[in-house]
DNA sequence: CGTGCCAGGTGCCTT
DNA sequence: AAGGCACTTGGCACG
């Protein structure tokens, strides 16, 4: 018994031949990869046009679909997962229409040559991890905690208030009460208008002093500026460092917890 | 004499013919487009290991680089524009190495099978254009300021304070100065705070009263509680709507203007 | 669902 | 370069 064809790769297909392959590519779950001459058109929560020129289109197993152009980073058009395609040849040549019930999206190409088609069975169920987020400097700071600085005792993590989140709550070596706030990148002005806006419930709740923390590995003049006139500090910490500190957590082994 | 060849497609092509065909491609400033197996290790602002899958890897002309997983509409990994490419064959297989000096971040990535290589010549010169933003809402007010409010008159546009730009400024029917701030999606809370910055610094320059306009499609109840409790008011609006006014706008011939 | 907020956010524009 | 902000932001987590 044959095993089913992996891949199919037409090179300046016709548009029946293209519009067959796209089809069953999009049928079979396959990622489809499209080189050709097209416009887009998309109607939406935003509208736009796109005129004729050549691009690379991807559609994905998940409804996910993207229109590049030959230079950027960001598609030029696209669809978030979740969409429906439809293929049909009509007098703007080949059609497909991809289309979002939520949203009510759509995102019309419209191929006028095709270069190529490929469509592609991708498996891939490779791990993707990411290090040094904010969520790492939140760990490494509970993990330990005198990187915030000596003596200082997480009692909280992720507290929800006002509505909103306290990235973390604890007392420092005087038995004052912290209010932390972690940014990974540069903290602006935004950032310390976030930590008042959870210093001014804290203050509601609690008649005692309570200190604000800004965590980051910069901060800008105004961020600054407005930290200091709120009475407020700032810790420098990079993102980096806190994951290189996670990384000896977990090189450290279990055993290790249990001796003197 | 014949025409360069506007495209290279490789089926499951060995390491060696792989690298010939990109190193080719890249030096030739086309897009590259690499279907295998790979791993991806980031290293910059975060770091990040994606282990071995399926992928689909786009080069660009302009330096960009992104690495598609079958599923999402964002990349798992990429470069922006200006990255450097270098291509070795390793002990890892095919090992691609996109560098980007600003921001010192690499991007390596190592094939180990290799479905499809397709070295494109897209020409894309075709205009874009985004319909239904906040600059279109903006330039709709002004066009017709009656779809605010009937005889309000906008007095400025984009004005700068605090730091901060105040979308519109103007008068209504009653010589009242109004503050409007624009969202083209739902406006929550945090619009209305930043409606309320721009009243503060406008408070302290006049004395006499100042209205706070919020323009949006739609509102939070959190937003529509702080408006309420501010004293402001709310405007429907929608970005299509605004669209429509400027597309008659722009339909409308020169001539217009000069007749009674 | 809405509400809030992070993201390797990106991109644009202005000082 | 720094700062402010929109984006078809997308995506997740939580009530």
């Amino acid at each position: 018994m044959e095993s089913p064809k992996r891949q199919i790769i037409l090179q300046t297909p016709n548009l029946e031949g293209a519009k067959k392959a796209i089809k069953t590519g999009i049928a079979r779950h396959r990622t489809v990869v499209i080189a050709g001459s097209c416009t887009v058109d998309y109607d939406g929560r935003a509208s736009s046009k796109l005129e004729e020129g050549e691009r690379l289109i991807i559609f994905k197993p998940d409804g996910s679909a993207l229109v590049h152009r030959p230079k950027d980073y960001s598609p030029v058009n696209w669809q978030p997962s979740g969409s429906i395609f439809h293929t049909r040849i009509g007098k703007d040549g080949l059609v497909i229409r991809v289309f979002r019930r939520k949203e009510r999206e759509s995102m019309v190409i419209s191929l006028t040559m095709i270069q190529m088609v490929a469509v592609l069975d991708l498996v891939d169920n490779g791990d993707f991890t990411l290090y040094a987020t904010e969520k790492e400097m939140q760990e490494a700071i509970l993990f330990k905690p005198d990187i915030l600085e000596p003596g200082f005792r997480p009692m909280t993590k992720e507290m929800a208030v006002d509505p909103g989140f306290i990235d973390i709550i604890g007392y420092d070596a005087d038995d004052i009460l912290a209010v932390v706030e972690i940014k990974r990148v540069k903290a602006n002005k935004k950032a310390v208008e976030q930590l008042k806006k959870y210093m001014d419930v804290i203050d509601l709740d609690d008649s005692r002093r309570v200190r604000g923390i800004l965590v980051a590995p910069d901060i800008t003049d105004n961020g600054s500026e407005l930290l200091n006139q709120l009475g407020y500090e700032y810790k420098p910490l990079t993102p980096q460092e806190c994951s290189e500190i996670l990384k000896q957590k977990r090189g450290t082994p279990l055993t290790a917890f249990f001796e003197p």
